[in-house]
Formats: structure tokens, sequence, C-alpha cells
DNA sequence: GACCAGGCACATC
DNA sequence: GATGTGCATGGT
């Protein structure tokens, strides 16, 4: 995929959509939790759930570090997974206290690729999750690829079919400028695209990559 | 009722 | 290394 590719398909989405003033959540650590709450779950779950939180006080790392597993559950209930995602976020936080003393600060003070390595370790923290956190709750230079990602590229033939997480990543980090808010805007920007015309049921009345080339069988993407 | 949602770990071949 | 499965709620 080139580079001017690339740029032209994030001008069309700035153009149609304009900033999407992400990450959607006030504080660093509202961020994480969201991360790995919307883990396969539409958004609107995740905010109810963050909304439990928030009523009863607990969406601190103290407080949710505390707090036993399965309370923990039941206020996470409405995103979905619940069992799995309290154990998440508890190996998260066990993680914050064993080693950066529960002060996301010094999580954050790592080198971007250290700060990978560190997220990736925690069990139930994979690539999209980890990077997320990277980027909108530190504010590393991550590129985040999802899966509204591989589809769109892939759609359009900019994907090799096998293309893994690493090598998508690797794409847009080598091809774009090393900068944050691009990243944030870009990653954003196909969400919202995703989100409107490339479900895997396609609705592409007025998408703003209508008349981009398509390969042959793009709708098994 | 079917489909979908901003994944991940684990089992199996 | 690729592919399949469980995990679960809530909106369209």
């Amino acid at each position: 995929m080139s580079r001017q590719q690339i740029q032209t398909i994030y001008d069309r989405l700035f153009e149609r959509f304009g900033p999407q003033h992400w990450w959607p959540g006030e504080t660093p650590f509202e961020i994480i939790v969201g991360a790995i709450l919307t883990q396969n779950t539409n958004w609107t779950n995740v905010e109810k759930a963050i909304g439990n939180l928030k009523k009863a006080g607990v969406l601190t790392p103290d407080k949710l570090h505390a707090l036993d597993v399965g309370a923990l559950a039941e206020l996470i209930r409405p995103a979905g997974y619940f069992n799995i995602k309290a154990g998440r976020l508890k190996h998260f936080l066990d993680r914050l206290f064993e080693r950066f003393e529960g002060q996301l600060d010094r999580l954050g003070a790592l080198p971007a690729d250290r700060l990978r390595e560190e997220l990736l370790s925690i069990k139930g923290i994979g690539p999209e999750t980890a990077d997320s956190i990277a980027l909108y709750a530190f504010d590393k230079p991550v590129f985040v690829v999802d899966a509204y990602t591989g589809r769109i590229l892939g759609r359009h033939g900019l994907l090799e079919p096998q293309a893994g997480y690493e090598e998508v990543r690797m794409l847009f980090e080598s091809t774009l400028p090393r900068d944050v808010r691009l990243y944030n805007e870009y990653h954003a920007l196909l969400v919202r695209l995703g989100k409107e015309h490339c479900k895997p049921k396609p609705q592409c009345a007025g998408c703003p990559l209508e008349d981009l080339p398509h390969t042959i069988n793009w709708q098994e993407y």
C-alpha cells in the first residue's frame, strides 16, 4: 500500500467526519478500563458498565484493586463476558501494584516499546488492547489496528489476505509520520467508517471510499 | 430471531 | 502456524 493511498483515505475520512475527539473517556484509568471492557463489545454496553463503576465510586486503581472480583463482575455485567473481563481487569491491576506501586504514571513512564511488552505480558491484554492503552491513555505514538482496519483495507485490496496484526501496524507506522495526534485521529476515523459503512454486511451507499478500487471478492472480508 | 459489536486465550490439527 | 471455540450483554 502506498503512502499516497494511506493519505487519500485519511483525507477522505477527515473531510467527511471531522475530528472524532477520542478516546471517549475522561482519565487515563477510565481509558484503560474502557479498552479492556470494549473487547469485541459495542461501546454503548461499555458505557453502562463504566457508569456502574462510577456510581459505585470504584473507578480508581486503588478501589478496583481492593474490590472483590465477583462484585466487580456484577458491576460490569452490561459489558458482556463479565466474568472474563473482571479477571482481566484484576490481572492488569495486580501487575500495576506488583511492579509500579499502583501508579499509572510509573507505568506510563516506560518508553513505547517497553510499555507494549509490559502490557502484552498481562493475561487478557492482546495487541489491540495494549496499543489502545499505549496511544489513548499514555499518548505513545503507536498505531492501533482493529477488525475494521483489516476489513476496510482488505476490501480495497490494500493488504495481503494473510496479513497479521503486526504487519498492518508496521505498515501504518512506517508510512505515516510518527505523530500521536494523527494516529489518534486515523484509528478513530476508521472505526467511524466501519460502524457506518464497513460492517460484515457492507452498506456502501454514501461511503466516502465508495469510488475507490475494490478487490474482486471484497465482500468476503 | 438473526446479526453484530473498537478481542483474547486456549485446544486441536 | 493456521483454524475453531467459549466467553455474554444489549441494540438493530
